[in-house]
DNA sequence: GGTTGGAAACTTTTT
DNA sequence: GTTTCCAACC
């Protein structure tokens, strides 16, 4: 039995209570939003809502998947019905029933995003368009936001009309289009489009759905788009029993589409809705909410909250202006190093939050030489990754997909003589002759104007899928994957012509992963299929989790603004607070003012991640993009009251005398960081400070053969000197690390 | 057909 | 400064 009113508080409850027609709950940061919309939930079912007629909408599998397992624990009996999941794959499942009244056959693809690149090559080939008049990289953009907007090639065209300037893209658009079609695929705006065009085209497809999901529930409603807008509106229907929840504040997805004024203008498009306000945070200290409140009051499109806590103000708010982005890392390196050696504090308990990713180089660095435990949290996503493309293309061409796409990507790979020039003779032959492009392969000798030595290999590839096909019958799938590495050899050449060795590593654990993701898909599947396998798991961008271990770790976590919400961390760095960096150059210049308000949300998320202590630091110069610039504090942190901040400006180093001192005044810290960090072998450059680095070559005192021990990746055998002229560049084959090059007097060998 | 060097890019990211 | 991509070379 559900006790909502000692469990949750007065907002929360009223949210909970209020299930009948549309309900806006604007959640501030740290509001216990996950916390109320599961408690809705359960109250739904209590009442006795059959729990099929609930519908939970999600940006993301993580979240999705959380609030699943949430609802699960809470409510074990019924809650496998209901459905809560992703806009995307909620479309995919629709998509997988009406595909055809659209004009795909049923078992239609997805092309990911490198399947839409590949895709937009082809079209540039056919209309003849050169990538650097008419980017492609614009032409995906373009009509990613078309689609966004509902907007087919039709539509497109018709309120282009007449603009010459985009007379290309209107073409580019329509091909590209056709192109997914003959390809029998969707992309993932696709997939709410093509959605949103069925119920609206279809009323007894619609109003079978809406009949069946009575109460829905949208997470994250900041970041929807006009399509998904569209796609809730439509089925929420007459009984509109449709609750929102989302933070204006903290919409930060509109380079993606994201329009927030569906959130701003909720009550505008449903007149009776109920406006929750959940403005009691959780999560912070008085003074970070302070600052955040602070901050985020300069905007004008937002609704007015006023986010409070209940806890005590707490430590004031850092701020550390340092000469040089190199000094800066090494501040906050330093900083994380001595409170995690006082013992009160571990490495997981802080985060840095950048900018832009290129910011993570410094700190790295800085982490490294002081043997900091950290992890880098990267939008990697496996999917995408050339080894898993390859290897998935292999297999579905071997299970008998008939995309040529796929076909293209691996008929030369591992190398076999067969050119670029003689698989467009090949595509050719076969849209004549309506043949996929592996058909071709088989009977390559009878295609004009391909070579016979090359028609050999087509056929000994034709023959080489054909009998891995054989193989596949009955097998498991996962056993598939090394079947095709033993008899291709791809893998193998793949690992031989990796660059690093850790790439090798990485493409060995991606492979793994491959065949694990396989094994659990078929032991939980009863009828496993690879292309419905692709299908779901194309819509999961990151099969490895996001942190290299698991997250599990005790590390510094470095992170992106982006990267970081909905996550909350005792101790957070906010690094780069500069004006043209955060914000930005291009936000500085923009004469849209809703782009600086966007990036002033993303400084508003930054502050409320932290739940004690927020450090925000600075660099008077740092190199962006190979010049060095010089920049003033951010105009966020202006914004803050001076009364929460905590200005730690050293003596000697005021914001006074910073030009003039300039370099020659370093931390002594960086230098420090200078000095022992250089592992890896750079090109001469001429530059001031490179040269203070490069020791004199002096002939080390080991040969090969030696075991020798290096400070990062230990012990290990020398393999070979080389004379560089500058420095000896000494190879040395590492016990656990691999083998390494690297210049004699940056590294520091020691000889054993 | 494969290698290599030079030019251009370069916020932010999920599905 | 670094990485990525394509075009001219071998």
């Amino acid at each position: 039995m559900l006790n909502i009113d000692k469990e949750l508080n007065t907002e929360q409850a009223r949210a909970v209570r209020t299930t009948e027609g549309p309900v806006l709950i604007l959640a501030g940061a740290g509001s216990g939003k996950t916390r109320t919309l599961i408690y809705r939930i359960a109250y739904l079912l209590e009442k006795g809502v059959r729990p099929w007629n609930i519908m939970a909408l999600t940006f993301t599998n993580k979240a999705a998947r959380e609030m699943k397992e949430r609802v699960e624990a809470m409510m074990p009996d019924n809650a496998s019905s209901i459905w809560i999941s992703t806009f995307h794959s909620t479309c995919l499942k629709v998509m997988f029933q009406y595909a055809e009244r659209l004009g795909y056959e049923k078992n239609f693809e997805i092309a990911d995003t490198s399947d839409q690149k590949a895709i937009m090559k082809e079209v540039y080939k056919k209309l003849n368009l050169n990538n650097k008049m008419f980017p492609e990289r614009r032409a995906l953009n373009a009509i990613s936001n078309a689609k966004d907007e509902l907007k087919s090639p039709t539509d497109f065209a018709r309120e282009n009309d007449g603009d010459y300037s985009k007379e290309w893209l209107i073409k580019v658009y329509r091909e590209y289009q056709a192109s997914l079609l003959k390809n029998n695929s969707m992309d993932f705006d696709d997939l709410i489009m093509n959605t949103v065009s069925l119920f609206k085209t279809d009323p007894e497809v619609l109003s079978r759905y809406r009949e069946r999901f009575r109460y829905l529930m949208v997470d994250e409603y900041q970041d929807t788009n006009t399509s998904q807008f569209e796609l809730i509106s439509l089925l929420a229907g007459e009984h509109k029993n449709l609750c929102v929840v989302g933070d204006d504040d903290q919409s930060i997805y509109r380079f993606r589409g994201a329009n927030i004024y569906n959130i701003l203008d909720f009550e505008k498009s449903f007149p009776s809705a109920a406006v929750i306000r959940l403005e009691e945070n959780y999560r912070s200290t008085g003074n970070i909410i302070k600052a955040a409140n602070a901050v985020i009051a300069h905007n004008t499109e937002r609704k007015k909250k006023a986010l409070w806590t209940g806890k005590e103000d707490g430590a004031l708010i850092r701020f550390k202006m340092l000469e040089s982005a190199a000094g800066e890392a090494s501040y906050i390196a330093e900083d994380i190093r001595s409170r995690v050696s006082s013992g009160k504090s571990r490495y997981s308990d802080f985060a840095v939050l950048i900018r832009t990713n290129v910011q993570s180089k410094e700190l790295e660095d800085a982490f490294r030489v002081r043997g900091i435990e950290y992890d880098l949290v990267k939008g990697l996503r496996f999917w995408d990754t050339k080894i898993i493309k390859d290897l998935t293309s292999y297999l579905l061409t071997v299970a008998g997909g008939a995309n040529d796409m796929r076909t293209v990507r691996i008929i030369n790979l591992p190398r076999r003589g067969i050119g670029q020039a003689s698989v467009e003779r090949a595509l050719a032959y076969g849209a004549e002759k309506k043949l996929t492009l592996l058909e071709c392969c088989g009977r390559a000798s009878e295609i004009p104007g391909i070579p016979s030595k090359t028609a050999k290999a087509m056929q000994e590839f034709y023959d080489l899928i054909i009998s891995l096909r054989e193989d596949m019958k009955g097998g498991r799938l996962y056993e598939a994957v090394d079947r095709i590495n033993e008899k291709t050899g791809y893998l193998e050449t793949a690992l031989a012509e990796a660059e690093t060795n850790e790439k090798a590593e990485e493409m060995r654990e991606y492979v793994n992963k491959l065949k694990e993701t396989l094994d659990i898909y078929e032991r939980e599947t009863e009828e496993p299929d690879l292309l419905d396998f692709m299908r779901q798991n194309g819509l999961e961008g990151n099969a490895l989790d996001k942190t290299g271990d698991g997250g599990n770790g005790d590390q510094v976590l470095i992170m992106t603004m982006h990267n970081a919400k909905g996550l909350e961390f005792p101790n957070v760095f906010l690094a780069g607070a500069e004006d043209g960096l955060f914000p930005g150059y291009a936000t500085l210049n923009s004469e849209d003012p809703l782009a600086m308000e966007e990036e002033r949300r993303l400084c508003y998320v930054a502050i409320t991640r932290a739940e004690k202590e927020l450090t925000i630091t600075a660099a008077r110069y740092r190199m962006i993009n190979g010049e060095t610039r010089y920049s003033e504090a951010s105009r966020f942190l202006r914004e803050i009251p001076i009364g929460l901040l905590d200005m730690k400006i050293e003596p000697g180093k005021g914001r006074t005398e910073s030009r003039k001192t300039g370099h020659a005044r370093e931390d002594s810290s960086w230098e420090l960081a200078k000095k022992s960090f250089q592992a890896k072998p750079q090109a001469y450059s001429g530059t001031f400070r490179k040269r203070t680095l490069t020791t004199p070559a002096k002939k080390p005192d080991y040969e090969v053969g030696d075991r020798v021990r290096h400070f990062k990746f230990g012990e290990g055998v020398v393999t070979d000197i080389a004379d560089g002229g500058r420095d000896y560049e000494v190879t040395v084959s590492f016990d656990s690390a691999g083998v390494k090059k690297m210049f004699a007097g940056f590294a520091k060998l020691k000889k054993l």
